[in-house]
DNA sequence: CTGAAAGCGCTAACAG
DNA sequence: CTGTTAGCGCTTTCAG
């Protein structure tokens, strides 16, 4: 079993030959006759030989990898996208290392600091719920790793970005819910430290102000990205004494804890709440009644985020002219609102 | 940016040290003074060094990675196999690489073969449908790389095996159909050439046989694990002439194409027809009606899986007793049925 | 076309 | 306690 594993020297001994030269047949470079290089892959072959990308790797000082940090990967949101970014990386022969920091910060560090020590080519991360510190990220651009933000950014750190418009989606959802005659307009937010919670919060009120409703503090409640997290939301809005007649909440899951919050309160959706979410979760569409919500292209976020970090390991010369990719988003009307 | 990442020499050159006394002073060698790693580590810190894992797994020959292949990743169960695993590795500091093949024998292969070109220290497999030759695997074991199949499994390959009880989930189902009075039982069976295809039938079969029923091979249809399986199942069966009482579908994703056909078909379940899956995937019980399936502890299938192989890595010394953990099931009774 | 020598960054064994 | 030497498996440069 644990027969030391084959190298280029095993080949070459019993080959009469140099290892260099064997190391080049294998790389087919020009230097070597067909002959030998016919010789040499057979042998290979023969003897199973593999080679060690480790000793590859640190000699050219260079990884094939990518490394990704997805805050879980159960989420139809996440695994699509990096199905998206998989299949890029698959093309250019990258190889992807995926990482969940389980929205702990914590994790989220170590991971980082693996990353690097694994020297991997480039990352790409979406930002943790906890994270409150970039010293992780800058500690990945100062060893020269090229990082690009997708989805969930972290504003302090100069890097490359993919997002959606989730200003925009969130106007057109809130927009959505007046025209169809919704007045007062609730919104369940999300945590004001991530660039979703505060985008989507904006795309809100931005609804409201241009259809002369004024957007009362009272109506939004900030909470996680969690259904739990809906419940509670629900929660607070009846203990402010009126029930709104519309609820808009930062995304899927929370709509999906509210929307069964509702209902267990004997509630009928749309006709005494409407429900919208944001992200068209595969779930959403199978909620009773169907949830209108907003839908975020997660394979092409993933297929832009990878295509701009190859983009960066090519060229590592341009100095950082960041640059942010806006994914358009598209609103999906259900049976909710 | 590009300057060259901090090495122990660069510390020691700084200190007048020489590298290796720095390199023992940062993994805490009792050799070393305290004041010496003191000085050490605060200037490590300083110079933002993070030591290059590549050249230690060189030298070590040896890493501290698991490599994951599941089919998609996209997939509740995967993924919360996934985590499982990577909790069970995270606690003893192994990273876990995820790799999925899509269902495509190919992409596994050349998982397979970058996997053992980065030396990882073992694998855990979820073979891909279309897999029909364990070469790739055999490969692996060539190298004396620990293999661990999960969920679904190779046959022809000697390894451990972490599998779901199979053949009592369904057999459990089936005679719950049959309790409640169903007796023409169709199955929408997997691919035979997959482990859980074959055992899933195998439980159908069973139960029907132990309850007088004999199993009709007119009420068996073969086909793959996706939605659209499950709609052509249905084809299928009524192509034949009258409709069976209830089927129980090789999964809940075949389960749900059948559910949705059989509504576009303008019958109700379970009057009808009644439907049962196996997998218990969370949209399952979002259905209408919802779904009576077979659950199936995948983050408990991952942490017995990642121990099994970590226990593996420990002690290469066992020559192949394998082991099969077989993980029971439970029966979820749900308004389909 | 093939061979020799050097070195990537780190660790282990041994000497001082 | 600190330094020396050698080598993991591979690639690169330069000679033959």
């Amino acid at each position: 079993m644990a027969t030391r594993q084959v190298t280029v020297k095993d080949i070459a001994g019993r080959l009469r030959l140099h290892y260099t030269t064997v190391s080049k047949a294998l790389r087919d470079h020009p230097d070597i006759s067909p002959a030998t290089k016919r010789r040499v892959l057979a042998l290979a072959e023969e003897l199973d030989y593999h080679p060690n990308s480790i000793a590859k790797n640190l000699k050219n000082q260079s990884t094939h990898t990518l490394g990704v940090i997805v805050p879980s990967i159960k989420n139809d949101f996440f695994s699509a996208v990096i199905s998206g970014i998989e299949e890029v990386a698959y093309g250019r022969e990258f190889n992807t290392v995926v990482c969940q920091s389980n929205e702990s910060a914590e994790r989220e560090a170590i991971h980082l600091r693996t990353l690097i020590s694994n020297r991997v080519a480039g990352v790409l991360v979406s930002v943790a719920q906890t994270t409150t510190s970039g010293s992780g990220f800058r500690a990945l651009q100062r060893q020269g790793i090229p990082l690009v933000f997708f989805d969930r950014v972290y504003d302090d750190i100069e890097a490359d970005h993919v997002v959606v418009d989730d200003i925009g989606g969130a106007r057109r959802v809130v927009e959505h819910l007046i025209e169809r005659g919704y007045r007062t307009i609730a919104h369940a937010a999300g945590p004001p430290n991530t660039s979703i919670g505060r985008d989507r919060c904006r795309g809100y009120l931005d609804a409201l102000k241009a259809h002369g409703l004024d957007g009362d503090e009272k109506w939004i409640v900030h909470g996680g990205f969690e259904e739990a997290d809906g419940t509670a939301a629900l929660g607070a809005f009846r203990s402010r004494g009126s029930m709104p007649d519309a609820i808009f909440a930062v995304n899927d899951p929370v709509a999906r804890g509210i929307h069964a919050e509702v209902k267990r309160n004997g509630l009928a959706i749309p006709r005494d709440v409407a429900v919208a979410g944001f992200g068209d979760n595969r779930l959403s569409a199978y909620l009773d009644p169907p949830l209108t919500t907003v839908s975020q292209s997660p394979y092409e976020i993933g297929k832009t985020a990878a295509a701009m970090l190859l983009r960066r390991i090519d060229e590592p010369s341009h100095k950082c002219l960041c640059e942010t990719e806006v994914i358009p988003t598209q609103l999906i009307v259900r049976k909710s609102t």
